[in-house]
DNA sequence: CGCATATCAGTAGGACTGAAATCA
DNA sequence: CTGATTTCAGTCGTACTGATATGC
């Protein structure tokens, strides 16, 4: 925390001349609190894996959505929305138009439960199951790039605390 | 989160298979798959901690995007709009904006660089500096909060891997 | 009645793109 | 000329907030 003694001026102002040609390099590191700030680390990283993944993702015209529903379908068994909506954490009225979006591609069906009329069964179809698959091998290689600068040891540290954490954040 | 035991019926056309992984009786977890990936786990604890964050700057008519840059100024010094862009990954043309709310609330002032007039020397004033330290206070506990649930070890560690994981892919 | 479900309309902030004007 | 800076005008996906109609 350190305290600097000031240096509002103007003349102070001509830092850096960046090396290299990136496009929009980085010529100074994030200010150190800031960087410290797990809230922070947490979001740039979030940004960098939710770009590499939607990159991944759009390449077969899904979403992410799309993954952690299909995935839900296939452990849970055929549904309602609303018990998806809890398994993926997905908005109860996202859910509407990720459904619309699975069921034109075929990978869902939406059908009335005749048990209770206020709910549809979602059920995942066969291309469902193969698209899910496939979503499963793209994103394997996608957390692989995400995080090959950890080793194996570090990987499971890291998805451990996540865990925890998620987990304390998310049942109280 | 509310939960129904639920137990709807429908056993129709697929054969539903049940994951190995749902945890206890009722009420399903994110899928095992979905959970175990750490793109997912970021995303998951990132949305967390971004609400909190907002929840308590909304408190004082702030947003994430000030703190960076309040942080960013105290550290370099006054700075051209796009060093400081550069400094905290905040897009340029977003840089726009936020300096204007900065602006509005008297926390930087914003004067042509007259070394160079294509820029912007933007200057962090005794109230900003003041907004700062108010922020470093309320952040640090919101950082308090989410990381309740882990030792100073362990907190110590998710810092160093997101440390490293953001190093990586923000310079190649 | 209170509660759940599905749907729709709309909001807010954030990340990002493309192009313009200005100037080094 | 090339390249950097500021600014504007948008897009896009996402998280979230009602409100409504229907059925339990």
């Amino acid at each position: 925390v350190a305290r600097r003694p000031d240096s509002s001026s103007i003349a102070t102002a001509r830092p850096v001349r960046y090396a290299a040609s990136s496009l929009s390099g980085h010529g100074h590191a994030a200010p150190a609190r800031v960087r410290a700030q797990p809230s922070w680390l947490l979001n740039q990283f979030a940004i960098v894996a939710n770009r590499s993944v939607a990159e991944a993702l759009t390449g077969i015209d899904a979403r992410r959505y799309h993954y952690s529903l299909l995935a839900a379908l296939d452990e849970m068994g055929a549904s309602s929305q609303a018990d998806v909506s809890r398994a993926t954490s997905i908005d109860r009225s996202d859910m509407v138009a990720t459904i619309n979006e699975l069921v034109d591609r075929g990978f869902v069906a939406r059908t009335p439960d005749p048990a209770d009329r206020r709910r549809n069964v979602i059920i995942l179809s066969g291309a469902g199951r193969r698209q899910l698959r496939k979503l499963d091998r793209l994103l394997g290689k996608v957390q692989e790039g995400l995080l090959a600068p950890l080793s194996p040891d570090e990987r499971e540290q890291l998805v451990d605390l996540l865990t925890r954490l998620v987990g304390h954040h998310t049942t109280p």
